[in-house]
DNA sequence: TCACCAGTGGAGGGTTCG
DNA sequence: ATCACGAACCCTCCACTG
């Protein structure tokens, strides 16, 4: 039997602008938003008391709580907090799975016999956090990771409209009773069940839990697939195997932008391929060195999106190898018509074969240039290069869309 | 020549989650 | 027309291999 932990700081990333604003603390704050085309990122929970919800446009925020305060957000604070979160949970055990900045799952089953000491732990892990770093978090404790992240909603801090409620902190799901914990769910609370695969289900009838675990296995399949079925039955009766893996490999890295109006000419598009490429590019040799697959991603003007890929032998670097290729892609996909969005991605990573390209006297010189280009860059800041293809025009660049 | 099997991997489209 | 971004994962089709 195991004991899993599921952490959750409490409006993270407003609660860490607050500890350099306590002039603000008590007060509807939200992260992101600044400007009306902005979204928010985090809400403290007087700001949710209004009905502000992340997620939400500006707009929207600043009509149900005119008096909102946004601040702009501010993220290489939030990852150097969030390193010091994670070394609290590292003092108490090596399985530690970060599923984002202000969230993870802590596998406890060795330093806590059962479920309540791992609920002890918990209530000193949220001690150890709030004293060292002065931060509200959640915890669910149970047997699995899946009833530990439903069981963490439920110690969460209330919010009502005559006031925050404090929330009990730590909720334990004991061993045995896990199927009764979802059985009073909404069946879009499963791990997998978006708003598409939630409106499938509505077509068959099931809209909860319950409605899962007694339709037929092959309505379901019918439905969603054999992947998301089986996931889901396992769900519904409260069971889950997935183990807690720390030190999980990205296994893409990928850039993408859409622009302050769509592009429509060839030359602008190349430009910001190259661009793209070259921002994955780095962060691909810094990483393992090489990709073997890189994937383009287009959104035109009425939203419609298109990919394309091409996957090399051996591990590629080179920007202008890459470009070379992707370029052909991109114009042959784009056909002319108007670009909303561009994105680069890279997979299926690998070092790189030095002996092949020094074979070829080219290839050997792009590397050499491409390794050249980082090391300045590392001395000099991303700025002090810029590739010749993206030079041109800056003056006519269009503001971002978005923020 | 056709059909089949199982496995693998690429391509392209899509969904979900935070 | 739900907002943008980054990543993981899934499905289907298809080609190739033995």
């Amino acid at each position: 039997m195991r004991s899993i932990l599921h952490i959750d700081m409490n409006a993270f990333f407003v609660s860490v602008e607050l500890l350099d604003r306590p002039d603000l603390v008590g007060l509807p704050v939200v992260v992101g938003a600044s400007s009306d085309r902005g979204v928010v990122a985090a809400a403290s929970y007087e700001a949710r008391q209004y009905g502000v919800r992340s997620a939400m446009s500006g707009a929207e925020a600043k009509r149900r709580c005119p008096e909102l305060i946004a601040l702009s957000p501010n993220h290489r604070k939030y990852g150097e907090m969030s390193a010091r979160v994670r070394n609290i949970f590292e003092r108490h055990t090596d399985l530690v799975e970060p599923l984002a900045l202000d969230e993870a799952f802590l596998d406890v089953t060795e330093p806590a016999r059962d479920l309540h000491c791992a609920a002890e732990l918990a209530r000193m892990i949220r001690q150890q956090i709030f004293d060292e770093l002065g931060l509200g978090s959640s915890v669910g404790v149970a047997t699995n990771k899946f009833i530990a992240k439903l069981a963490s909603v439920d110690a969460k801090p209330i919010p009502t409209t005559s006031g925050v409620q404090p929330g009990p902190g730590v909720v334990v799901v004991d061993a045995g009773s896990e199927f009764e914990y979802v059985q009073r769910l909404e069946v879009g609370r499963l791990w997998g069940v978006g708003p598409k695969s939630r409106e499938k289900l509505r077509r068959v009838g099931i809209r909860t839990v319950p409605d899962v675990t007694s339709m037929p296995r092959e309505v379901l399949r019918s439905q969603l697939g054999d992947a998301l079925t089986g996931q889901l039955i396992e769900l519904a009766n409260g069971r889950d195997d997935r183990p807690v893996v720390p030190d999980r490999e990205a296994k893409s890295i990928g850039h993408e932008e859409t622009f302050g109006s769509d592009i429509t000419d060839t030359e602008s598009l190349h430009r910001e391929l190259i661009r793209m490429i070259d921002i994955v590019a780095g962060r691909v040799r810094s990483g393992i060195g090489g990709a073997r697959t890189w994937s383009i991603k287009i959104r035109l003007h009425d939203f419609s999106t298109i990919s394309r890929s091409r996957t090399w032998d051996t591990p590629m670097s080179s920007v202008s190898e890459v470009a070379d290729a992707l370029d052909d892609l991109l114009i042959e996909a784009v056909a002319a018509r108007p670009v909303r969005l561009l994105g680069v991605s890279a997979s299926s990573f690998g070092s790189p074969v030095e002996q092949l390209d020094l074979f070829s006297s080219a290839g050997a010189e792009r590397g050499l240039r491409d390794t050249a280009v980082d090391a300045v860059r590392e001395r000099f800041g991303g700025d002090a290069i810029r590739l010749a293809g993206t030079l041109e025009s800056r003056s006519d660049e269009i503001p971002p869309r978005r923020r």
